[in-house]
RNA sequence: GCCCAGGUGGCGGAAUGGUAGACGCGGCAGACUUAAAAUCUGCUUCCCGCAAGGGAGUGGGGGUUCGAGUCCCUUCCUGGGCACCA
């Protein structure tokens, strides 16, 4: 017969976790004040979406960050650690969709699901100031800001080609388009043209770029410096007057304007609005076709590098404007309409693709750059590195780098071109043709035009009664009360804009709402916001690196010119953590390995799986839970409990050593220094086993009783303070039975005194050629001259330095001697 | 293709250029028990050896150093990100 799981604990874990998550709400513990005097720390872990069940990726996610929160709170911050719940987004209308709930109805109760599971992980979050989208108390601020950039021309509409996923029936932003396919649904996205609302982004690209203000991970930083992707060129034109059109010249942008005597052709993109023009009529039909085909192809199509380099001739020529060559000029869908002027002068000796255009369609191959003088320039692949100009007319000789200058400086100086700065980023489309959003406030008048909502007719609230049909049209495009309004101007019957915003928008600022959640005046309380400022520690996924966290840095950088608030940056310090996997495989429902949390709550819990996630290894690098390890952890818990309950009064005086005291006392600062030290940084996995390792020490010493009481009553209050933020029912109960008062968590976090760290013996390491030979007791005071001596005379060293002549001794103080003898 | 991380026992992992494998899991042996669970004690990188001891060892190859898991070069593998951005 096997006993219940739960006698493998020495304690009742569900009794004491309820007990004190009861007690800890019921005295405001968690609540945070605004006025407390000490210093503030705002450190936050990014909030989850509504799914309704709290996994263990969250709890991965959250328990760390709570530990890290509470430790810093023992350390005399007054921290605000909030959560909120982001809650506008696909996977709720779907369900609506498919099951019949309203949408606000399945999001609520998921809610309160997470809630309940939230306050069963142990973790200090003030609910009082709880944030959730969905609710138009929320939202309305969403549309206040979306009406502030508006006005300060950071918000724009724009008819454009935009990513369209036919199976989420809305456009994407380009960050959401991932290798061509849907980020969400992994559906192939086409190109539709729609009118659409942007946020000017690219308004902040140079200073996004800036990154000397934030302690991020590098990794992070790479990531949005890439996605910005800054380029340095220079734009090129190219003769068109013969042409006879309105305009004379063509407009190319170049990284190698120094390639410039090796342009063959050119190639405008497909999109580009001078196609039509420029095509000859002979040509029309073809080209049309071209266009109409290119259009049709699906963004992976059109995005694949192995993809065959296609086009075709318009029958029009331009002219280079330093050889006065003509030059043909081609449609061709490698070009993008969106980067740079849409139009690239063909360089096909020194690009990749335009090779492979140049070798499709027969064109002439010009090698203008040589990697050196003596380079022999091969007729079978594109040379693209830097080198020395040859064929170049009057630049020959000069390396890339200088011919650059030069050219642009030519070219500048004629009025045929400039140098100019490119980003690869583009405008953050926020329109989505969806239900479950914030409805963006602006009302259509046939004579007054796009008119925004006015503040005080804020919100515009999403209606309630929506209908949901599984045609993937959004529901409020068939709502006639909400479509029909009056326009804010003229009085008459307008139509209100049915787009929702992207729910990334909700999480570009809701930190700031954090310090005001009750605010009814403005998104946030101006002089709360005073106080709290900016995040002082983010922690989360790698994965929001180009979504989330630049579109909140661009947030609190378009809203601090707007004059809302004074800083200028979201979130001072970032930490990502690594993600969590099953028995090393990635945790999905169709492999059915998903870790539940609750389960193991209730069999060891909440304090074991939160020790147990920190424990199984570095956080950033990620971890795999295998079940087996769990209870290693809670064999740990129960030991301190052991450990902790122990009677004291049965030491016995006249026996105490002070060797022993002497070890404790050693034990007790080493163990607070790393532990310290450790939680820092967020090394939660090497602070447990540094505290694993103080309580083996603590059960070898009890062994004979020979240590001091008080110092041992020391050892146990140190022990618990030191496990408070990271199992904190746990210590929380222990520090009650040994009579200390209510509560913990309000204490201060215990200090060192390095003077008790010092070693009085150290093992002298000797090696012989660099391998250890003998390891020698001595007084950690050791001199040079003795520790040698020492080595020397040791008998085991003897056997491998006889014979031997001794070519040096080196000594680490303290720590080693190597005997160098051939 | 380009840019980042990583690669250490059976497993998760630890190691300011100075005793590689802390801590934990698992395993083995023992104590307690009628028995098991739980708990406690000991052992547990590999090879040779009864032992003392010796040898090898941090993906591979090379280098710097008295000494390299750690620094440098090179190569392979794994994970992540980006990728027709002119």
């Amino acid at each position: 017969m096997t006993r219940p799981e739960n006698d493998i604990l020495a304690y009742n874990q569900a009794g004491i976790e309820k007990k004190w998550q009861d007690k800890w709400q019921d005295s405001g513990l968690h609540t945070v004040n605004d006025d407390d005097e000490r210093p503030k720390w705002f450190e936050m872990t990014m909030w989850p979406y509504t799914s309704g069940d709290l996994h263990i990726g969250h709890w991965y996610a959250m328990a760390p960050s709570d530990t890290h929160a509470r430790f810093k709170k023992m350390q005399g911050y007054n921290v605000l650690h909030p959560m909120g719940f982001d809650a506008f987004g696909l996977p709720a209308e779907n369900a609506a969709i498919k099951r019949g709930i309203h949408p606000y109805e399945w999001t609520m109760s998921n809610i309160e699901n997470m809630r309940r599971q939230l306050r069963r992980m142990g973790t200090i979050y003030d609910w009082d100031r709880e944030v959730v989208t969905c609710k138009s108390e929320y939202y309305r601020w969403n549309q206040w800001i979306f009406l502030k950039f508006l006005e300060n021309d950071l918000a724009y509409q724009a008819y454009a080609p935009a990513n369209w996923c036919p199976t989420c029936n809305t456009v994407l932003a380009n960050e959401q388009v991932v290798g061509g396919e849907c980020e969400r649904c992994s559906s192939e996205v086409s190109q539709k043209d729609l009118n659409q609302w942007f946020f000017r982004i690219t308004n902040y690209a140079e200073e996004l770029l800036d990154q000397s203000k934030i302690d991020w991970p590098n990794k992070i930083n790479i990531m949005q410096t890439n996605w910005i992707g800054k380029s340095y060129g220079t734009h090129v034109q190219f003769d068109i007057s013969s042409l006879g059109l309105g305009t004379t010249k063509i407009d190319t942008f170049t990284t190698r304007v120094d390639t410039i005597y090796g342009v063959t052709f050119i190639v405008i993109s497909p999109e580009h609005s001078l196609v039509d023009q420029l095509t000859i009529s002979q040509k029309k039909e073809e080209v049309d076709q071209y266009v109409v085909n290119a259009r049709k192809q699906s963004e992976i199509e059109r995005l694949s590098t192995d993809k065959e380099k296609t086009g075709i001739f318009t029958g029009s020529y331009c002219v280079n404007p330093l050889t006065n060559e003509k030059i043909p000029i081609f449609v061709g869908d490698y070009v993008l309409s969106s980067y740079g002027t849409g139009i690239v002068m063909g360089v096909p000796a020194h690009d990749e693709r335009d090779f492979k255009f140049a070798k499709k369609y027969d064109l002439n191959i010009k090698t203008v750059i040589k990697a050196d003088k003596e380079a022999k320039s091969n007729p079978n692949v594109a040379y693209t590195g830097d080198g020395i100009l040859v064929n170049s007319g009057p630049y020959n000789g000069l390396t890339s780098e200088v011919a650059i200058g030069k050219i642009s400086g030519y070219l500048e100086s004629k009025n045929l071109g400039e140098k100019s700065v490119q980003y690869r980023m583009r405008d953050w489309l926020i329109s989505r043709q969806r239900y479950w959003g914030t409805p963006i406030p602006i009302i259509y008048c046939k004579d007054c035009g796009t008119v925004p909502v006015p503040e005080k007719d804020l919100p515009v609230l999403l209606p309630d009664d929506a209908e949901f049909k599984p045609t993937g049209e959004s529901p409020l495009e068939l709502h006639e009360k909400f479509v029909n309004a009056e326009c804010p101007l003229c009085k008459k019957p307008g139509r209100r804009e049915t787009d929702t915003m992207d729910t990334f928008v909700d999480s570009s600022w809701y930190f700031l709402r954090y310090s005001s959640p009750k605010y009814l005046e403005g998104p946030f309380d101006p002089i709360a916001l005073k106080k709290w400022q900016s995040v002082d520690q983010y922690t989360g996924g790698a994965e929001h690196a180009v979504m989330h966290l630049l579109y909140a840095r661009f947030f609190i950088k378009a809203l601090r010119d707007i004059g809302l608030l004074e800083f200028n940056e979201p979130f001072l310090k970032l930490f990502n953590q690594g993600h969590i996997t099953h028995s090393g495989s990635r945790m999905s429902k169709s492999r059915g390995n998903v870790v539940s949390p609750d389960n193991y709550v209730n069999k060891v819990g909440a304090d074991a799986v939160r020790c147990y996630l920190m424990f199984l290894g570095p956080w950033d690098q990620g971890g795999d839970w295998i079940d087996t390890g769990i209870n290693g952890i809670s064999r740990w818990l129960n030991r301190i409990w052991y450990i902790s309950t122990r009677d004291v009064k049965s030491v016995d005086i006249s026996k105490v050593v002070d060797e022993k005291n002497l070890k404790l006392n050693q034990s007790i600062n080493k163990t607070l220094k790393k532990v310290t030290e450790d939680l820092q940084n967020f090394k939660f996995n090497t602070a447990i086993a540094t505290l694993m390792e103080f309580t083996n020490n603590l059960n070898d010493l009890w062994k004979d009783r020979q240590v001091d009481q008080n110092l041992w009553e020391r050892a146990i209050r140190n022990l618990l303070l030191m496990i408070a933020p990271l199992a904190p029912h746990v210590a929380e109960e222990l520090w009650e039975i040994n009579g200390l008062k209510f509560s913990i968590h309000a204490q201060d976090w215990p200090t060192w005194d390095p003077e008790f760290i010092k070693e009085h013996n150290i093992n002298l390491v000797v090696q012989v050629n660099g391998k250890v030979r003998d390891t020698i007791l001595v007084s950690a005071e050791i001199t040079e001259g003795a520790a040698k001596e020492t080595a020397i005379s040791s008998k085991k060293i003897e056997l491998h330095i006889k014979g031997k002549e001794i070519k040096k001794i080196i000594y680490v103080t303290g720590k080693l001697v190597n005997i160098v003898a051939i």
